[in-house]
DNA sequence: ACCCCGGGATGACAAATGTCAGCTTGACTC
DNA sequence: GAGTCAAGCTGACATTTGTCATCCCGGGGT
């Protein structure tokens, strides 16, 4: 039987996987949480075999969450289940040591199978990302990372420099290089690139 | 009976709702489809009592299809079921003449019910935007809103007047009037509000 | 000890963006 | 027929962004 721990923010998402896990005769949802600290919780709680958790989710992203698993040396595997094939989340994903990463675009049969395999001890990664995951990796510094996240809030230089309490240009430099690393022509365009390779 | 076609993108997600209304004893899932276009054909060859459809999708979004079904007289209902509680998709999906309308942050036994309801003739609306749907009108002009769009792409004046085979001064009018009706301090920022409310 | 790199800063300059006033034209309403 | 309004344009101006060269500091490497 494998116990299962999911954490998933659409409600209703979420209580559609866990009914239709529970179908399963090998599963087992022991547990389910609605934002990454729920998720750090019920596993604490339940103890399960595996934490099955999307990304992106209020508060601690999943990625966040299995991180801190793997910092614990807490058995639990965590398999990534998300809405995006972005690169660096991938990296991210493995980076932190997750031992599956499926994406919601695929059937449901392939997350079941996912499932079974990660409890079996192995290693799953969605077969569309497998090679994606070797091309581009995150030229940014943490610095450059943190400015362009400002920016997609559309904050100007004066309110980052205000808010990150920096010197106008310096905002202005570091956008700068941050544009010509991305190959963007402003601001926005690096903003754009950067979120959809998963690197903010 | 209620005969239903479900169309949403995420084949994960699309799959696990199917299933689980399939078991409910008065609700047969009849057809399913990833994107708008599908969605019409699944409801032509199915003529189902309820059209069960997210917003978001690759090429005609839910809304779209909505406004087509009810253009065309057909006699199917329409429940919209989406992620986003942006006050301008109800606005617009209320105009197109939809039956419902609820968040996937409800749980799914609201769907069920709302589903039931729609059959029943009744309108459904997510309580969480009841009141919203009242409160501001989109204040933009199309050209305005096609102007945004481009914005969020990362374009600057020049690419926009080009595309849109423009004078980069009147791009720069028509957004200088788009973040004023806004309240915006720049175009990001402008854009992002618009995003936010479903205006776009 | 030396060099590189990330973080932080300055100042100057060029280019892009935002603001304003004012003009035309073609619909639509009263 | 006058009035209003979206769409479109121009030109002048102020402000914000983007670029570059150059500086300082501190922590790793080798």
């Amino acid at each position: 039987m494998i116990r299962v721990v999911l954490a998933e923010d659409q409600a209703m998402v979420r209580g559609a996987f866990a009914q239709l896990l529970d179908l399963q005769p090998d599963v087992a949802v022991v547990g389910t949480a609605g934002d990454g600290d729920e998720a750090l919780a019920a596993v604490a709680l339940h103890r399960p075999d595996v934490l099955l958790t999307d990304i992106e989710m209020p508060g601690k992203s999943g990625l966040d969450v299995a991180q801190e698993l793997v910092r614990r040396g807490d058995g639990t595997r965590v398999l990534i289940i998300t809405t995006f094939a972005r690169s660096g989340y991938l990296r991210r994903a493995m980076d932190a040591g997750v031992a599956g990463y499926v994406l919601k675009d695929a059937p449901i049969a392939e997350l079941v199978s996912a499932l079974r395999r990660v409890h079996a001890g192995e290693r799953v990664v969605a077969p569309e990302l497998a090679m994606a995951a070797w091309d581009s990796a995150d030229p940014l510094t943490p610095r450059e990372r943190e400015l362009l996240r400002e920016v997609t809030t559309g904050a100007s230089n004066a309110d980052i420099a205000a808010r990150l309490h920096l010197a106008e240009g310096t905002v202005r430099n570091y956008l700068s290089t941050a544009m010509a690393k991305l190959g963007a022509k402003n601001r926005s365009e690096a903003a754009n690139t950067a979120r959809d390779r998963g690197w903010l």
